[in-house]
DNA sequence: TCTGGGGTCCTAGGACCC
DNA sequence: TCTGGGGTCCTAGGACCC
């Protein structure tokens, strides 16, 4: 019999700020962008969302509904440490434990009533051990897959323990909303409600076909599954992540060519510095600019060879600029790097490329820069783009 | 003063090859 | 005049999630 645990940290960046300062505990906190600047929330406490504040909604919103909220700016490296300490908790009551972000995790805990007893009890052992150890709370869905346990332990948040008997699955999602059904998000439900599915019980009275016929082949056989409590393979695929990317949306739009590229550079030396430290390379580049009007494109290059450098990269990334840009203002810049690659199968490629002499230095100075010898930069990156500062990545 | 940033996966069309 | 079918790679865009 297959037991999971799908673990969920409540509010999680905003209950670290009520940690690491008690004096904002019951207040409303609202992680994000700063009340003023172009940005959203990120995450907000539940005294936050009784004004009507949620995730993801613009700040100056947030600040409109709830002004006497503390508003803080996202310290990533922080949550990351407690994710990590929460984490370690977790891999104590089974090695078989998927990180899906953050702030959560899918544990499988078959097998392991001798050791913790039944899942609640097991459930409530890793609730008190987060709680006290670290001073976190969390929700945690309890299924025969890890579909359902995530689905369940989104329902009774915060600090919800909800479990789903095996063979009670589909009853179970049977009694959700639709907006409750994972994966099936605000354009989906739209185009369900269009043709008069407003309901999970509406949506369970399709055929496959039908499902299929709505939404694709791939699309329908998720949605047909998951209303019914079959796991569609939501964390099936290897962790290794597939690409690596960074934006930058500007305090005020942006039509100064050089301080464009600037960016640009400075986003190819982070997004290679992350590639060597991984250890994967990368034959792909993504430019993405969005105008003030958001209307948001791409521009893509890929490679026979992988990039040799930080260099390398940003000269495609110019090319791909000065084809895609129109001139106009851009409210936003971006760069990814796609289609990872470990460098086994190419590795001496790579290391015969002209341009690894540059590499080599680079990663030279990525070095030094670890053992504290500070970092070289590229005099481009030092003037402020004039008029507008890109926010700093965070 | 509307609308972040970092990811994943899917689709659809075109190029190209056999 | 009509004109295969499959497979792979690539590109651009879009939906979704945290």
């Amino acid at each position: 019999m297959s037991v999971f645990f799908h673990i969920d940290l409540d509010a999680f960046f905003a209950s670290v700020e009520a940690l690491d300062d008690p004096s904002l505990a019951g207040r409303p906190i609202v992680v994000g962008a700063a009340p003023g600047q172009r940005g959203v929330v990120s995450t907000c406490s539940y005294e936050a969302r009784r004004f009507g504040v949620h995730s993801a909604m613009p700040i100056s919103e947030a600040y409109r509904l709830c002004p006497q909220a503390a508003f803080l700016p996202v310290r990533m490296g922080r949550y990351a440490e407690l994710s990590s300490r929460v984490m370690s908790v977790f891999e104590d009551f089974t090695p078989d434990t998927i990180r899906v972000s953050i702030d959560e995790a899918s544990l499988d805990m078959s097998g392991t009533e001798l050791l913790w007893g039944v899942p609640v009890r097991a459930a409530e052992a890793i609730r008190d051990r987060i709680r006290d150890e670290i001073g976190l709370s969390i929700s945690v869905g309890i299924a025969p897959n890890r579909y359902v346990a995530k689905v369940a332990s989104g329902t009774m948040k915060p600090a919800g323990l909800v479990v789903v008997e095996e063979g009670g699955e589909a009853e179970f999602m049977s009694g959700l909303r639709l907006k409750d059904l994972w994966g099936v998000g605000p354009k989906s439900r739209a185009r369900l409600e269009e043709l008069g599915v407003g309901t999970m019980e509406r949506l369970l009275a399709l055929s496959r076909e039908t499902v299929e016929s709505i939404f694709g082949k791939a699309g329908g056989e998720f949605v047909y599954e998951a209303a019914r409590g079959i796991d569609p393979g939501i964390y099936a695929s290897e962790s290794r992540s597939r690409s690596v990317s960074s934006e930058t949306t500007y305090e005020r739009d942006v039509s100064d060519v050089d301080a464009i590229e600037g960016t640009l550079l400075g986003m190819a030396e982070e997004l290679v510095a992350r590639l060597y430290a991984d250890g994967t390379i990368s034959r792909c580049v993504v430019v993405k600019l969005r105008y003030g009007d958001f209307e948001t494109l791409s521009a893509r290059e890929t490679r026979p060879e992988p990039f040799s450098g930080s260099s390398d990269v940003f000269e495609a990334a110019r090319g791909l600029l000065s084809r895609k840009w129109d001139g106009r203002p851009l409210r936003l810049v971006g760069l990814g790097l796609a289609g990872l690659d470990d460098g086994s199968r190419v590795q001496r490629s790579l290391f015969e490329d002209p341009g690894e002499r540059g590499a080599r230095v680079e990663r030279a100075g990525m070095d030094a820069a670890r053992r504290g010898l500070g970092r070289l930069t590229r005099a481009r990156l030092i003037p402020k783009p004039p008029g507008a500062t890109p926010r700093k990545p965070s």
